[in-house]
DNA sequence: CTATTTTTGACCAAATAAGTACAAGTAAAT
DNA sequence: ATTTACTTGTACTTATTTGGTCAAAAATAG
């Protein structure tokens, strides 16, 4: 999810890795992983990214904590995904859309 | 969440903290901390504490599952919180009651 | 072709989480 | 009142995860 629109803000800024990793100061196949949902940036990194390219923190900060439960879920089946999901929101009590 | 459940299961059952160690091979101290939801067990523990206690595996892999996305969210805002559980009800095609 | 960018795989260090040791506290029973 | 069974706090160890590197391979662009 946010490798991904991490890498279109990028191409849609015509920027390269390269850049990317200079400024957050890793490697680039970091990066590179990073973009095919490899791995995760920290997310001390976020507000760099946001302010690079000029995008709400608080909506990519969802996108990473978003990515942090996807990979939690991954191998649960719908039904008890529904089931979890409901227990979150009721403990939070938040209505989901 | 899922402590406190387990802590009602174990006093509901008539058992003392030291037969769930048993069960499980850990130390007591540690349940203690698990029903005051300090630690959390490891998943794979779950499906004796199932057995034992004659209740849904799944339910209780819902409420583990759950005690872990809550931790995620636990600093996030409310607003972000529903933003958070959108995104991940969308990705994973699920409607939350 | 060759130079630059991106991807891959094996590996590593630091952080986090699971679990332990043990002393000390509480409560009940004898 | 003292033994016994059980629970809790603090601090420690160990296992697992995660964020990240390095070198080399594969794409892509010029």
């Amino acid at each position: 999810m946010l490798g991904v629109k991490l890498k279109e803000l990028r191409e849609t800024n015509g920027m390269v890795q390269r850049q990317i990793a200079a400024l957050l100061e890793v490697d680039t196949a970091f990066i590179s992983k990073v973009e095919k949902e490899e791995k995760q940036i920290s997310k001390n990194h976020i507000s760099r990214l946001a302010k690079l390219f000029k995008v709400s923190e608080s909506e990519l900060n969802s996108f990473w904590v978003a990515d942090k439960i996807l990979a939690l879920i991954e191998d649960e089946k719908k039904e008890n995904i529904e089931r979890i999901l409901e227990i979150v929101s009721v403990s939070k009590k938040i209505k989901i859309k």
